[in-house]
DNA sequence: TGATATATTGACTAGTCAGTCAACTTGAAC
DNA sequence: GTTCAAGTTGACTGACTAGTCAATATATCA
């Protein structure tokens, strides 16, 4: 049963972007080779399967970047810890960045799953205030830098996408940018 | 005629940005006040109003922040000023700025509509291409320039229109906005 | 006024979609 | 090998959708 729910939200992402997001769960279904049946057995609608593709790859990208981040590190590091781990973990996963995206941006989430999904990402606002405090940023408010963050790092996994950037020169990309938003926010 | 035309896009918009993209046809043209018919006698498909959507709305832009726009003024200065000019324009227009980033970022465009527009924009390329050229800002590849460009004018006005930030207020914050910007990519 | 062109209407069609359900399969336990 | 629960199937339904078209209304000009 779990690795045809897997399945079926694995086709899901793939068929989300290759035909954007009006595909017919039968569409899905089929692909997925499975019934009709059993897709809505797995998720009783079809809603609750966009929901859920949504958290597994953002639960996954939180897993992905998160995990052992020693907080009380100097912020600098840190944030350029999560910046390179977050562009590279977009560039590896390239289908569940791109799924990502389409459905953050189209109005078909459920607004519990989008609130619930904030929580998990709360702890990189508390680096950024520390780093606010400490003096070391100039006074943005934390909501601002935040988006600038995501924004920034959203337009360099484009980037690399889009030049099918790789290896060493990944590496030099990732640090270009981060260097540009820090430049940017440092006092 | 052509202000019914007008009033199906208006509404078209309206219900894009309330309801998301899959709005039918038939609601369309009753929350527009004119028959089904109508609204394919100016629109020949639903396609070909999604796209004329878009165009008319990105047209709109391109007039507001390129006319009569110097060139020749130093670069930093011509940046600026589109800068605040789109700020502005998102911010007075949030309709427009709303159903332009659902539309772009959901794969239902048509490809011509898109490479269409892309060809209005070009100019800001140049103005960026100059900058380098001069040893102004950071020899940074043009194409992420103007992403990061995109991306960041992006992140301040979603934190103008959520914040309901207006009047003197948000000319300080596009300032900041623009300082950041540039102190990211300036050598 | 009447003749012609143009715009509008909305009932209709042919096809599509999410979700259901009764019948069938599988596999574990005894 | 019989029983029972759990999983699977796909034909089916009722609601919905993009687009059509014959009938009707409105505008234009002589």
């Amino acid at each position: 049963m779990t690795e045809k729910r897997e399945k079926i939200l694995q086709t899901t992402a793939e068929l989300f972007v290759s035909e954007g997001l009006n595909v017919p769960t039968a569409r899905i279904a089929k692909e997925s080779g499975v019934s009709n049946g059993t897709l809505f057995n797995n998720f009783p609608t079809k809603q609750n399967l966009i929901d859920q593709l949504y958290l597994s790859v953002k639960e996954e990208l939180a897993r992905e970047i998160l995990s052992e981040l020693v907080y009380e590190d100097p912020t600098k590091d840190v944030l350029s810890i999560l910046w390179e781990r977050y562009i590279k973990w977009a560039v590896e996963n390239t289908l569940k960045h791109h799924v990502c995206h389409l459905l953050m941006n189209s109005n078909m989430l459920s607004p519990e799953v989008v609130e619930e999904l904030d929580r998990v990402f709360d702890v990189i606002y508390r680096v950024l205030e520390r780093s606010i405090n400490e003096g070391e940023i100039k006074n943005i408010p934390l909501e601002f830098l935040s988006l600038l963050g995501q924004a920034n790092t959203s337009a360099a996994v484009m980037y690399a996408l889009e030049e099918g950037i790789e290896g060493k020169a990944l590496d030099d990309h990732i640090q270009t940018a981060f260097t540009i938003y820090w430049d940017g926010i440092k006092k």
